[in-house]
DNA sequence: AAAAATAGTTGATATAGATCAAAAAAATAT
DNA sequence: ATATTTTTTTGATCTATATCAACTATTTTT
């Protein structure tokens, strides 16, 4: 469905700023180029390389996290599974980390399921491997501290958007946010269904058509 | 107002074991075990101590974050300002850091605001300092990924609460959160107003009475 | 090309929970 | 002890949004 943003949501143009509740996670993650060439080595020896169909379940919460995912190509949908329904965490691009919330205590459990919206490639990085890391280099420990907060900033963004919002600042909201962060046009082709979108706001697929 | 769980909640005996939705911090942070003692005394020298009466604000969101905050004694209210409603992301007990989520970019800012549930000391730590043990430590740096990562999972937890759960089971959760987190048993003072346990819960005071 | 499956749309109805208003109870100040 | 303010409770109404059911359009399979 080609889709034209002008045409669903109204921007004030003086003011066009929307807040941080974008779900789509922002800029690609840099914390490697904190590692030194050896650590750098050290990983891609290490490192495997998967790939994954549209739909496929990457990661499954509650599962043992051997490997931090690295995600290299393709676009993930990072969710909450629950008894009736999914909360989706966040929409990971390309060249964006997985699972590193499983690191805080020493039985590391993935928190949240991960599937791959399109088709994807995975870098898998051995957890251990990930930990020697973090150890030996403060300043990429530093990095990915700052890459837990950004997403933290961005999770808080969502809360917020789901407890204060309703129907259509929600939908508002995802598709300037996926203008914004994927596409980075108005004006863009929507590889989403009515019902993927009721699944990112929170609301029935339904409400989803009529908004 | 003396409360006794029973009368409110009913648990199943044969598996009164609740899911992760606590709004109270667990443990007290432990990071500072990991700096070496030069380190702790050179906080020492630099931090500042403050209290607060019940009510005032600790932080505000939005304003600059020159120190990182440590909860001494009493109790905290972290949350997220809104226009209408306030969103509470965690009720902090004694012994944990508020504002480590700053530490995103290079404009440190609350990310959060935090207010005093009862009267509290909090000491400040400079956030200079508190970047340059970060970098010159590892080990306290992943004690701080740790700890991150902890609020996470009970971010999240919270997040699925709201959005999954009605109000019974909001405020059940909320209850015994309280009861386990930081009474320890079932029968307790309570010091929050049904306006406060609305906020809580996210949902109106009448409501709160109700259920 | 026809059939089947999936996705999108519309209308009617149901419901959780908010809001409003007013009374009762409790806490605080005089 | 009395007056005043704040908190709690109750009932009535209103609203956002889910759910159900049916129907149309589009895509996929045969």
């Amino acid at each position: 469905m080609v889709f034209n943003l002008k045409n669903y949501v109204f921007l004030n143009p003086m003011k066009n700023t929307y807040s941080n509740t974008c779900t789509v996670l922002d800029a690609a993650n840099s914390c490697f180029y904190e590692l030194t060439e050896e650590e750098k080595a050290l990983i891609e020896l290490k490192k495997i390389t998967l790939t994954y169909k549209k739909g496929e379940i990457i990661s499954k919460q509650g599962s043992f996290a051997s490997h931090i995912i690295y995600l290299k190509k393709g676009l993930a949908k990072v969710y909450l599974e629950g008894k009736s329904k999914n909360l989706i965490l966040t929409i990971t691009p390309p060249g964006n980390l997985m699972g590193l919330p499983c690191l805080y205590d020493d039985n590391n459990v993935f928190l949240y399921s991960a599937s791959a919206y399109v088709d994807s490639e995975v870098e898998l990085i051995d957890i251990e491997l990930f930990k020697k890391l973090i150890l030996q280099n403060a300043k990429f420990a530093f990095a990915i501290i700052k890459t837990l907060n950004a997403n933290t900033v961005q999770t808080y963004g969502r809360f917020y958007c789901f407890t204060n919002k309703q129907m259509h600042g929600r939908l508002a909201d995802i598709l300037l946010c996926l203008a914004q962060r994927i596409y980075g046009e108005d004006s863009f082709h929507l590889p989403l269904t009515r019902a993927a979108l009721a699944e990112l706001t929170g609301m029935s697929t339904e409400s989803v058509v009529r908004v």
